[in-house]
DNA sequence: CTGTTTACTGATTGATTGATCAGTTTATAG
DNA sequence: CTATAAACTGATCAATCAATCAGTAAACAG
């Protein structure tokens, strides 16, 4: 599986074939659809172990937040360090989430369910007006809001003069601004 | 071209081939590289194209704008609605821009340059700041967020209860206030 | 009508794909 | 040491891929 990312994120998706990966991982081409009888679920595998890792760590960031709007500041600077320290676990996911397939021929990341990677930061969101924190405001848009101008880091993380931190610094100023009551 | 739009944006960069395509637009396959010679030149122009019609729209409604703050709104209203009326040409960009190699072998999004489809979004910021609209920020890390909140929408515009018109709503408060001095 | 260029087709090639399978090596258990 | 199960390999399969090419149909110019 460690060799699948490697050769997802180096390869891209359309040349991330057995042949490929056994090499990397100095194995029998074979013995892939041996252990994991289809490609696409050695591929479902791969992200589950990738998006499992990432919650985790942005998570246990997230916790040690006593405000709403510190949660939301460690939420942002957790996921960009994700990016800026594993570039290659999150270049695999992006390989998988914008090419993998669910059983009904849908692309991933346009299928109707699987929120699951907002629903932290929405109850962050939804938490902070609660207390009286943050203004009125619809979570949910604000959260794919704030999930883009992360995402979109990534893309950008390789040219000259874009590094995590004064990123990380500059969206915690804009979206302070726009959750302040 | 029509043809490979369709096919990239319902079968996936991976299923794209002169065979589908051909089918589609009922020619023989034979005939694509004929004209195109290359699987890459047809990606190419495809996305040229794409590209193109595009930037035209957004920037034909950016040019309305009297002050640098109605011509963010636009930009962030048009390049919306242009998800929003030709979902599946954007489908196709993105099937493209994360499958594409250039000729050196790197990934399309990741190319270190290519900057082009920011440089409207910077200029409207830097104008901003010079004729002393918006506050002091980084014009390029700023257009990146603005840019990653527009994009993410496409991902979610299937999802029960996510719409265009309340979507660009939100984001032009968010970024309004994210420049205002 | 004729000659020539252009558009187009069907057959075919070599390479790569995911997957299967018979057989071999390694680990484990008694 | 032996027997059984698990891990692993290399050969091989049909399917699909981009691309080539000889030959046909259509457009067009004089």
């Amino acid at each position: 599986m460690a060799a699948t990312i490697e050769t997802l994120a180096d390869e891209g998706y359309r040349r991330t074939s057995f042949a490929q990966i056994a090499k990397r991982a100095q194995i029998s081409a074979s013995l892939i659809p041996y252990h994991f009888a289809n490609k696409d679920e050695l591929i479902a595998h791969t992200l589950e172990g990738i998006a499992t890792g990432w919650d985790a760590y942005v998570e246990q960031q997230v916790v040690t937040g006593a405000s709403a709007g510190q949660r939301l500041e460690r939420y942002i600077q957790a996921s960009l360090a994700y990016m800026g320290t594993r570039p290659t676990h999150f270049a695999a996911l992006i390989e998988i989430a914008f090419n993998a397939r669910t059983p009904d021929g849908k692309l991933m990341y346009r299928s109707d369910e699987d929120d699951t990677g907002l629903t932290l930061l929405v109850s962050i969101l939804e938490q902070g007006q609660q207390d009286g924190e943050f203004r009125a405001f619809d979570p949910r848009r604000m959260a794919i809001a704030i999930r883009g101008a992360i995402n979109e880091f990534f893309g950008a993380m390789h040219k000259p003069g874009v590094a995590v931190e004064p990123y990380a610094d500059d969206l915690i100023g804009i979206f302070r601004r726009a959750v302040a009551r």
